[in-house]
DNA sequence: AAACTCCTCGAAACCCTTTTCGCAGAACCT
DNA sequence: AGGTTCTGCGAAAAGGGTTTCGAGGAGTTT
């Protein structure tokens, strides 16, 4: 008696179609494999028993084998930010070119269900893991005791023996700032959201160095509160009231950034004449349906989560000791009407 | 000789942990699942070994064994969209309670990468897979001869024999509408995206039939174009010149509306005294930041991705036919500042 | 014709876990 | 004391594939 009804089991296995082609099984492993050993006559005989009953080669079973399954946990702490999602399809896409799908677990900002998910994820022998975090403040390492590498994605870990990719936010205000004042502008000042964010403390630094590094001061304090239009609109009222001579703000979002040009609109200020304005994270629906478009800093998060990716195949390959510590990746600057009229 | 060099090899064994407790492979294997015919001294002595040694057992083989493999596939036809994001956290969200991990697969609109994503899902043997699509025009059935179950969410399937789950957009107009009317309007037009998506027709429907409900009639034609915020803005402004009278405008999106309330400012247009605004997607973002704050319709899509892993569930326990064709899900009206004054 | 080489193929072991089934031994009954 | 029922545990098979190694046959050489 067949062990599987004939014919009818959807997915065929590799004995059915060894038998069908009058081969044994290993044979048929190896012609469908393209291993040596076998016959152009045999190995033609497999792959058209194969094709006709419609095999497919159990993963799961090969896997077990050969000690790698050929997938890789992609944990976010997060799926709702907006920056997780390029990062994953920057991961995905790498990943899918080498033939290793992605296991996507959100923990939802809960530590313990990021822990869960650890532990299913390694049990079903992920070959490496990317935790990408919502904001690029430092995160809880998942730790070294892990039997697969691990690589920081966004949010680096606070511990420098893990290898953390994280976007270069000094140089983009920096490059900002600087493109500011190539644009003639001498009378900076600088908006910008949560205080209690990295993110918030690095921009302020890199907009302070390109100011130092031109000899520069910025024009009232650096002014803190959320990443929020409205409150784009209201600094900027504020901002104005208090040093109507500005002639440029850099913002620390795109939000904020669109919150000051209808801020700038309502006083009749002229953008770029009067006052120029950059974003940050170049939010195409956010900057290219401005008026004008806006200026802002691209982080490249795309190319972050392929890196973050590329990093990890590297780790699983050789299982020698990757590079470590936090990696600052190159960010750029997308020149908009904001900054420059008739762009 | 161990098989394994001892103490070294990560992923310990249940025969290690058997070995160390001093039983053999069965009995630990019963040990740890819980099943009976164990004497409770020896379950803790397993289970203690087990933790000794830091045992997780290998769902690969666990999945071989017992034929399924606690996984699905999510395959999407496009990550950017912002439609698909939510829906992904829903599904995710319902699986993850359910011990279910989720292979997720962006095909990028290409069908070439579709077709080998399908094949690799299939051959990872998932349980079932969720197909999501980034528009509600319906798209081409995955087929009938795979040997898993498919729910298709927010694009329905083109195949009346597969379960589709996707929002109610008639009836979301419709929801739009009615409040307008509600709120003593009569003058009503409507600015929505490009015609050739499904979505704008199915608002505009909607749009119609609750306008006609109240014997009242659209004023001007429905306008199409597309869905960006600059559309919005040029749209308003042609309609105010030639339908000055136009005391509430519906949206096909919160980006239109964005535009259209951008305008009516310009033009010193009181919103909501003078024109009520309401928009499409309820896009927080978008809505929330806007002035006033834009009412907006919600698709409920992470329920609708929490519904559409239910529906697989069915499927995948019962294999009972589930319940065939396109289910339209509910939608609902959030009201905000753009058509009630003072909230 | 014998010895040798090369090429194809199959037997068997292996990956890790679950499950069925039967075997002992202990406890219970008469 | 002898028979019966539990109980706790282990041997073996199963799940689907890969790999090593050896066997047999054909072709080549001396």
């Amino acid at each position: 008696m067949p062990t599987r009804p004939p014919s009818m089991g959807y997915p065929a296995t590799l004995s059915e179609v060894a038998r069908l082609a009058g081969v044994s099984l290993p044979t048929a492993s190896k012609a469908m494999n393209g291993r040596g050993d076998v016959a152009a006559a045999t190995r033609k005989r497999v792959l058209d028993a194969a094709e006709q009953i419609g095999f497919t080669p159990n993963q799961l079973a090969r896997s077990l084998l050969v000690g790698r399954s050929g997938t890789v946990g992609l944990l976010t702490s997060d799926l709702e930010g907006r920056f997780v999602l390029p990062i994953l399809m920057g991961a995905e896409d790498a990943f899918g070119a080498g033939q290793v799908n992605v296991f996507l677990c959100d923990a939802r900002g809960d530590h313990i269900r990021e822990q869960h998910h650890l532990k299913a994820l390694l049990n079903r022998r992920v070959d490496g893991i990317i935790v990408v975090g919502r904001q690029t403040d430092p995160r809880p390492s998942l730790g070294h005791d892990l039997p697969v590498p691990v690589v920081y994605a966004y949010a680096p870990s606070d511990d420098p023996d893990d290898l953390s990719l994280t976007p270069d936010n000094e140089a983009g205000s920096r490059l900002a700032v600087e493109h500011l004042i190539a644009c003639g502008r001498s009378r900076i000042a600088h908006i910008t959201g949560d205080p209690s964010y990295a993110a918030a403390q690095d921009r302020v630094r890199g907009v302070q160095q390109a100011l130092a590094a031109a000899g520069l001061e910025l024009h009232g304090e650096a002014m803190f509160s959320e990443w929020s239009e409205r409150w784009g609109r209201d600094a900027a009222a504020v901002l104005l009231d208090r040093h109507p001579e500005v002639d440029a703000i850099a913002c620390g979002s795109d939000q904020i950034a669109r919150g000051v040009l209808d801020t700038l609109r309502d006083l009749g200020r002229l953008v770029p004449d009067d006052v120029a304005v950059v974003g940050y994270d170049n939010w195409e629906v956010l900057t290219t349906n401005a008026r004008p478009e806006l200026t802002s800093i691209d982080a490249n998060l795309q190319q972050l989560g392929r890196e973050a990716a590329l990093a990890l195949f590297r780790a699983m390959d050789s299982s020698q000791p990757e590079p470590k510590g936090v990696q600052y990746k190159p960010v750029r600057l997308v020149i908009r009407g904001s900054t420059i009229a008739h762009r």
